[in-house]
RNA sequence: CGCGGGGUGGAGCAGUUCGGUAGCUCGUCGGGCUCAUAACCCGAAGGUCGUAGGUUCAAAUCCUUCCCCCGCAACCA
């Protein structure tokens, strides 16, 4: 059986979770729940990460410890997501005892094999930006953003020797086409590394600046840098170094945002390898949503919030829409007007009233039952291999994170089911009482419905299982069949099967009635 | 010359890796059907594929120039 691990990115808790969280959340559960239905043994972790100086400084407005002020964000991400339809096996926090341990362990290890050293780094440090600049990135000596004058800083602290598995790293990422996809941000992790300015990894921070962070085992006076912290998450969630879970579970993969492409492509393969851990199988990187062509922010106030999308639209549209409408690695445009579009025309004309018409029809002329196939023609020929053709890509599609294009390609055969309809015309073949051949397009469409219904479990659970529900057959998880399987045969429904008598299961949206005024308006005039 | 991505009918996108009839969804216009969620089906209009050159029998696709937009380079999915 094969194993399938996917991680989230571990959140960070300065901010209350917004639709990019969501996004990231939904994919990666979408793609947790495809491989249950490719049959494989999948374990899905998500969690928060908790240390740093924004979070110690944001603590200390609110005259909290940073502990508490931590676990009330965490609580509201763990909150969030039993509501958005996530079924994470694990929820990791970078203050768990457990973490912490591993992170100790991990920093040990790399320390004793040599690949830490201590030494002196010296930098311009701006106390606006709270960070060192380069001699390149100051203007006129000064710091580009507050235009001030930055104090030289000089400071001892740890290294890791990151530079010395970079030739290592670049030769697997060429070797390896898939290791980071989509192909853009492999062009963009190559372009790093061959730039050369990176240097070793500054992995501490003096407790005299920072204290919120774990301590480094081999040095009480300093604490861990975040992202060496945050990134053992994937391992430490699994038990490492001696848990069941990492030993099953390990190598696996991740799935981020495009802004933390470099700690994931650059600082934790070379981390690994330095640990003597094999490295991650792959890293998928997405683009952002973008409200009115601009990136969400606080202070622009366009932020979206996915509960409040989930609650008005419905939880499965709003999955189906995430995952249809963003090619994932490219940027999107967010809106309600493109959400109500989607579920309209997808949703509910093509899928929804598909259903419908055909589960009526079933009612009226077969009293709710599935009837026999006779012979197959050439229309219920072409209706059939498209479903096992449009299933066959879906699963292709899927599994390589082209979501789009997998759920373009199982329309097309929806689309082609409601051709087919019109075309062979069961209400026609009532009137002349040829039930045989009435009984076959019903047996064929129903069948192929089943395949599309099954196909939608890891986008839609809930949509999937009431129409697998509404086709008399069992739910979509834990998986009574998958996806290869169904592939095989256009097969699937057993004649006699009480399906039905009528399905709703997305209900047209009232577009409104403005637009609608508006372009009548403009229409009338010459 | 910092790096990367993008500029295709009214809107949003695919197609560019390995050149060969410009495709999809939405919208618009006309028609059909009546099983269905005023849904569905058929047809039509609408694009010199950012710009200027080049290679070629042939370029959205390859090469070069320029223009415009976005992101990264700093712990915001």
């Amino acid at each position: 059986m094969n194993t399938f691990f996917l991680t989230t990115p571990i959140y960070y808790v300065n901010a209350n979770p917004h639709l990019g969280h969501a996004y990231s959340t939904i994919v990666s559960d979408a793609l947790v729940r495809f491989h249950k239905m490719l049959g494989d043994d999948t374990f899905f972790l998500t969690g928060t990460d908790e240390h740093g100086d924004k979070i110690a400084q944001a603590a200390e407005k609110q005259g909290i410890s940073p502990q508490r002020f931590a676990d009330e964000i965490s609580a509201r991400f763990q909150a969030l997501w039993p509501q958005l339809g996530i079924a994470n096996d694990s929820f990791v926090r970078t203050t768990d005892p457990a973490h912490k341990q591993a992170v100790q362990t991990f920093l040990q290890r790399v320390y004793d094999a040599g690949d830490i050293y201590f030494g002196e780094f010296g930098g311009h440090y701006c106390y606006g930006c709270e960070r060192f600049y380069t001699e390149k990135e100051l203007e006129n000596g000064l710091c580009p953003q507050h235009k001030t004058r930055p104090e030289f800083i000089s400071e001892k602290n740890y290294f890791f020797k990151m530079s010395k598995y970079l030739p290592w790293l670049r030769e697997h990422i060429e070797s390896n086409e898939n290791f980071i996809r989509p192909r853009r941000y492999r062009a963009e992790a190559l372009a790093m590394l061959e730039s050369g300015v990176l240097e070793d990894l500054c992995i501490s921070r003096p407790k005299t600046r920072l204290s919120w962070g774990i301590e480094l085992p081999f040095d009480s006076d300093y604490v861990c840098y975040v992202w060496f912290d945050a990134l053992i998450n994937y391992i430490s969630a699994l038990g490492w170094p001696d848990g069941e879970n990492y030993a099953r579970y390990w190598p696996g993969e991740h799935l981020v945002a495009k802004d933390i492409l470099k700690p994931h492509a650059v600082f934790w393969p070379p981390m690994l390898k330095a640990a003597g851990l094999p490295v991650y199988k792959h890293l998928n990187v997405h683009g952002y949503w973008l409200v009115r062509d601009t990136k969400m922010s606080k202070t622009l106030g366009n932020v979206v919030d996915p509960l409040d999308m989930s609650r008005r639209f419905g939880l499965d549209a709003f999955r189906y829409f995430l995952l249809r409408e963003m090619r994932f690695g490219e940027d999107a445009g967010f809106s309600e007007e493109a959400l109500t579009l989607r579920i309209n025309a997808d949703l509910a004309n093509d899928l929804g009233n598909l259903f419908s018409r055909v589960l009526a029809m079933t009612a009226k002329y077969f009293d709710c039952r599935v009837p026999e196939a006779a012979a197959l023609t050439d229309a219920d020929e072409d209706i059939a291999e498209g479903s096992l053709r449009a299933l066959r890509n879906f699963v292709q599609l899927f599994g390589n994170t082209r979501f789009d294009v997998a759920l373009e390609s199982l329309w097309e055969n929806i689309r082609a089911m409601n051709k087919y309809v019109d075309s062979q015309a069961p209400w026609a073949l009532h009137k002349q009482g040829d039930t045989a051949r009435l009984g076959t397009v019903m047996h064929v469409l129903l069948t192929a419905m089943r395949k599309a219904a099954l196909c939608l479990w890891p986008v839609m659970p809930e949509a999937s299982n009431r129409m697998l529900e509404q086709l008399g057959c069992p739910p979509g998880a834990p998986p009574t069949t998958t996806l290869p399987r169904e592939g095989e045969a256009f097969d699937g429904l057993a004649p006699g099967t009480v399906v039905a008598a009528s399905s709703n299961i997305f209900p047209r949206l009232e577009v409104k009635k403005e637009n609608a005024g508006n372009v009548k308006k403009q229409r009338s005039r010459p």
